[in-house]
DNA sequence: TATAACTTTGTAATCGCTACAAGTTACATA
DNA sequence: TATGTAACTTGTAGCGATTACAAAGTTATA
């Protein structure tokens, strides 16, 4: 995605496209690596020498909250984000290396027969083992 | 479940079944309210005056390293926990009062056409809305 | 009963995150 | 282009959940 659509993007959803706030989504849209506040923080440190932390937090929690990316809690201790550029899919943490993969949804998820009167509006769905690089180190 | 079956139980898995550790088993086989480190400790403070925040956390892990609980990470700030004698269900978070429920999994959940490699030994799938109480409430 | 292993307790510390206030910037309007 | 205002950024201080650690207590077993 350009800058320019980003900008555009981001202007749609009511929020004023600051250079830093492009930098974030922009690395949001490059790496597929669902790396946490912090991970962004240093990561845009060199081209930002003067940002805060702070300012990753608010800029995450704004475009959450206009729907631009989506939080992935796969971790509880490490918030971690997601470009919501990207259809719905669930998540895999590897045990062994940390990382982080998207996976499908299993077909037949939809929230048909839930009890009566559960209004559903968000799904996650986290799973947890060994992924394939790990499997083949460990042979 | 009786006191001399969890007994039974912590024995079996290898752990040492104090008072404190029944008590905590206990809590959470008696109140399915998924409840958090300090929501126990709190609820078991008069049995146990002089118990510390420090036992329940060393407690809770190891049973859930035993397989005897499970952790429920379905609000990042705030690890709650399940006894393991239930079969595997979904959790659902009421965004209004904020009570978690089991929910059954959705039929097609069973971990087929996952992409090749990835051996998962854990899921767990995650909702959020609005719970019949609160509906009802609203209106 | 002695010894080792396990468990509990209390304190201090860590870590992710948030609150807040002051300074800066963007942008609509004139 | 100038200007007022709302939005955004920054730094610091602080909070709450969790963990580290060491000392004291308990239990199992030889």
């Amino acid at each position: 995605m350009t800058t320019v659509e980003l900008t555009d993007k981001m202007r749609r959803a009511g929020l004023r496209p600051s250079a830093q706030r492009l930098a974030i989504m922009q690395y949001l849209e490059m790496f597929r690596t669902h790396p946490s506040a912090d991970e962004i923080y240093k990561a845009l440190l060199p081209e930002f020498p003067s940002m805060s932390l702070t300012t990753v937090y608010n800029t995450l929690h704004a475009l959450v909250g206009s729907g631009l990316l989506r939080e992935v809690e796969i971790e509880p201790a490490n918030l971690r984000f997601d470009s919501a550029s990207t259809p719905p899919h669930g998540h895999f943490r590897c045990r062994c290396c940390g990382r982080i993969f998207d996976m499908p949804l299993p077909d037949g998820i939809i929230l048909e027969n839930m009890p009566g009167g559960f209004a559903v509006d968000s799904l996650d769905l986290y799973l947890k083992g060994t992924c394939p690089d790990c499997t083949t180190a460990r042979d």
